[in-house]
DNA sequence: AATGCAATGTTGACACTGTCAAGATAAAAC
DNA sequence: GTTTTATCTTGACAGTGTCAACATTGCATT
């Protein structure tokens, strides 16, 4: 147990490939992660992760996921402040969204990309996470239509599409290496709203 | 010449790889370009395309070149519509740009995505024509703030990039099939603005 | 026109990749 | 104690991008 590349079964392997992968994605980026490599620094075999993972893409989907229920509590976090002014909140709220994609872009990149996404790639699992998460990003946005600090002429759920997508068409900018400084930025994206 | 398969030179195998790439691209998507498959489709060996292309990465360069060739020119047809009111030009720019998103989200995700940029992997030929389209986008932004279509405040160069992280968000979202329906999107978008 | 060089195309090889099938081992259930 | 189940292993296959070495052709220069 104490020296688990001594024994047979590896004990703990699922969560053992999980951290793995996710540490090396977010430092060296999608491409960068082969199954062989990652089972030969677990001590283990080639095929051994497919014990645990379906396939690839079920790995992939496994860290997103993870990913996604980190910023959904980080979300709440930030929208449960009740004695903060709803105005600070969502710009705080701005501020923290295009944050975590500056600070995790690798990360962000497996979570919106087309990675997962393309031809209903996305495990069960994935979506169990994910989804809620977009629904939380819609109710925030009915509870600023109410305060005022969005139009409430329009569809929640459209609306909500617009906000994101501005933030999320940001993030991707400011990923892709378009914009230079971070600082000026999100100041802007309270302008536009 | 009337039979290029029985040549021993194909003639003119270069366009003959970027318009076959083009098309499956377009089609099946990025992954399912293989140079191999390519090469077999053209009638030439494997390592033929490596004299016309550095490598993979090089030709996607060259494919998304062609794109951004095409929508510059699409773009600039629009703007120069001088008989048209400006505000409808905005509109009708706002429109083309998703629709041309909607209509080869195979070839945005490419001219747009991480594939060929990241670590700097676009070519020279790429950035000699994606630069001058970005600068048009700023351009025009810069005359959409002079017609007070656009706050004109900001600083023209920031102003273009959210208005343009706002197109590139709702394009995305679009292509990654969160939105079901097009129509009711780019009226969003006007009233964003 | 003959010759030499550069462009272009070919075969062979290498190091990867994801993934399946069949068998080995350990743990758990009965 | 025996059987079932979970886990891990080796072997194999088809596919990939790409390099090196060699073959063929077209063009330019003599």
């Amino acid at each position: 147990m104490t020296n688990a590349a001594q024994t047979y079964h590896h004990g703990d392997l699922r969560t053992a490939l999980l951290e793995a992968a996710t540490k090396r994605v977010a430092e060296f980026g999608i491409d960068s992660l082969s199954l062989r490599k990652l089972a030969e620094d677990a001590g283990v075999s080639r095929t051994a992760p497919y014990h645990h993972f379906k396939d690839k893409s079920a790995l992939l989907s496994a860290i997103a996921a993870k990913g996604f229920s980190q910023w959904h509590t980080n979300a709440k976090r930030i929208f449960d402040q009740h004695d903060v002014a709803p105005q600070s909140r969502f710009r705080q709220f701005i501020h923290e969204y295009i944050g975590y994609a500056a600070d995790n872009p690798q990360m962000y990149e497996l979570m919106f990309g087309r990675t997962i996404w393309h031809d209903n790639g996305a495990t069960q699992g994935l979506k169990e996470v994910a989804y809620p998460c977009f629904q939380f990003q819609v109710d925030m946005t009915k509870y600023w239509q109410q305060t005022g600090l969005l139009p409430a002429g329009q569809d929640a759920l459209r609306m909500a599409q617009v906000t994101w997508g501005t933030l999320h068409g940001i993030a991707r900018l400011l990923i892709d290496g378009i914009y230079a400084d971070r600082s000026h930025i999100d100041e802007m994206c309270d302008c536009a709203a």
